[in-house]
DNA sequence: TTGAAAGCGGTACCAC
DNA sequence: GTGGTACCGCTTTCAA
């Protein structure tokens, strides 16, 4: 015969000060007096299998008193997949747009029972950024701007991902891909200041880094739909900031532009006002249009003429990710899912 | 008989059409002809074990060849432990001072080696939330707002979080805190009113949802900061929308209020500009002082006084965790981390 | 220098 | 109704 010492908690409410390893499924075994495979079936509703209330009882209390959680690394590990939807978190600077689809996104998948995570992939590049995901073995990974090529979906199919979502300016080989086409921004804009008699053109471009993915396609935008126009193009590039405004201001009578495309409303804001400081006189002696439709935009006087912009909706991209994942064939999809439309208020 | 369309690919190299299951340890190991044990030692370049350069060569190539990517969940099952810091995603509309701080926290956070991953949580309430990231094994968790209490500290510590931080107005027991204390803004905003001479104080409070966390200290600190000067103190709920502002802008002679604290720069704006718009002059009949100090208060005319927050380093914050992390019975910290000092423009 | 094998925590098949 | 147990992929002694 064997004696066991066996730890005794004071008080069964307050937490014991000895932080004992954390309690496993064979604990709540052990304590409701059962096996593993009980507390599998009892706290999972099995409905294969037919367990007592009793037994039920005495295990959720077991559970209960240890508060145990089960380890999610080992039950996907038995299960040979995971409900993770993984996206990489933007190292870019986000617009109010992105953060409520990106809450929108979250919410619809969530319903469909989806674990979503953003991996924070600040400093991992390329490759080693798509390694990183794979590792996690997600079910389906998201991925917006131009971070991902066609070996990096590669990767991430044999590791396991059933859908591979790009949002983006372009596709990608292998992947889905919802194509948000900011050239489209840029030729609205473009061809809005044309048409409001505007000939020679600047165009703002960030110069902080990141934005370049929207940046490029929103000026390409503008130099098609004015080609062979006679109308001329000027990229003006704009650190985000009063002193770069002001300076670009001061430059504005050389420069000799009548219409100005900025990269968006918040840049727009920036440089018209530096423009208004500087006695140009908006949208008379310079039209000005932006893009994203920001609140801000319709505060300003003039009020600020814009690009609006529809983003996919959360509920239908979390759609497109379910079928993916639950059709293992299905043949990669493109949408063109942004809608781009001017918003000619008083500044053009 | 049935005859069937294949996709033939058309170079060798690209990947077979079949997708076959996710290679593991044991599938390199075959193809590299040596044992499971090997090719651990060798892609973890284990230096208590000396492997040849033969052999390491041929399980590196055999490696790439089958795209292995090693299975984080078997790994860290293993382990016994992680690397993973788990944030809640947030649920409210973040301005650019979070993203920067999360960027910032992240760049900190991987250079010390671990991953970071925002859990989206939007759904999910109280212990349900708890439970899912628990079920994780996080090595840390980082909670902004309010969403966690005693209780469910004692939850992740069960489950193996060695450290638990909260970002918000107050410390929750069990959990080091960095104390963000909103009602210092708006205390300091409520003496600067009171200083430039103002006693009938308007506090715009957000209508929308998720932001009481921090716009109920805020107006707080107001009423603290001139509770007995027997200046009045009167809350604004306002939605972000124009017509909301419209609507209380045409209440103003109504409430005959000389000085405006608006819970952020953006609020201040919207509401400023309708007031402007129905002749309420700007600072000369009603002061008005915002809060975050965003660009588009530099931008406004009269230009927008304004509370500047300091939020803390992410690189601090990565410190703590990292300290926490590694010092296991390490007594809760507490440090109060918002700065927050009166830009006084030309608005108030 | 390399291999065999135990075991991390949970699930699900098969007996009893 | 419930228990025994093999197994998911990986790391790490211990032996050879």
């Amino acid at each position: 015969m064997r004696y066991v010492m066996v730890q005794i908690p004071k008080t069964p409410a307050s937490s014991s000060p000895a932080p004992r390893s954390v309690p496993t499924s064979a604990d709540v075994a052990r304590l409701a007096g059962v096996s593993r495979a009980t507390v599998s079936y009892v706290l999972n509703n099995t409905s294969a299998v037919r367990i007592s209330e009793p037994t039920r009882r005495r295990v959720h209390d077991a559970a209960k008193e240890l508060g145990y959680v089960p380890h999610a690394a080992a039950r996907s590990l038995r299960a040979g997949q995971s409900r993770l939807v993984v996206m990489p978190a933007p190292a870019f600077p986000v617009g109010p747009l992105y953060g409520r689809f990106m809450t929108e996104l979250q919410w619809a998948l969530g319903r469909l029972d989806y674990t979503v995570v953003q991996f924070g992939t600040v400093g991992l590049h390329g490759d080693e950024a798509v390694r990183a995901w794979a590792e996690l073995r997600p079910v389906a990974v998201l991925v917006a701007g131009a971070q991902l090529d066609p070996q990096g979906v590669a990767v991430l199919k044999r590791a396991g991902a059933r859908a591979v979502v790009t949002l983006g300016p372009e596709a990608v080989e292998g992947a889905h891909a919802l194509l948000m086409d900011h050239t489209a921004v840029g030729r609205r804009a473009g061809r809005h200041l044309h048409d409001v008699g505007r000939r020679r053109i600047g165009v703002v471009v960030p110069a902080e880094a990141g934005l370049e993915a929207f940046s490029q396609p929103r000026l390409r935008g503008v130099r098609d739909a004015l080609d062979g126009t006679g109308a001329t193009v000027t990229e003006l590039p704009l650190a985000y900031e009063e002193g770069a405004a002001a300076r670009l201001a001061a430059r504005w009578p050389d420069l000799g532009l009548d219409g100005l495309f900025a990269y968006n409303d918040e840049y727009a804001m920036l440089l018209m006002r530096a423009l208004q400081d500087r006695g140009v006189r908006v949208p008379h002696d310079t039209a000005v249009i932006g893009a994203d439709d920001l609140m801000l935009g319709r505060l300003l006087r003039p009020r600020l003429s814009t690009v609006h912009l529809e983003l996919p909706s959360g509920r239908d991209l979390a759609e497109l990710v379910d079928r993916a994942v639950r059709t293992p064939g299905l043949p990669t999809e493109r949408h063109t899912v942004l809608g781009a439309e001017v918003v000619h208020r008083e500044s053009s």
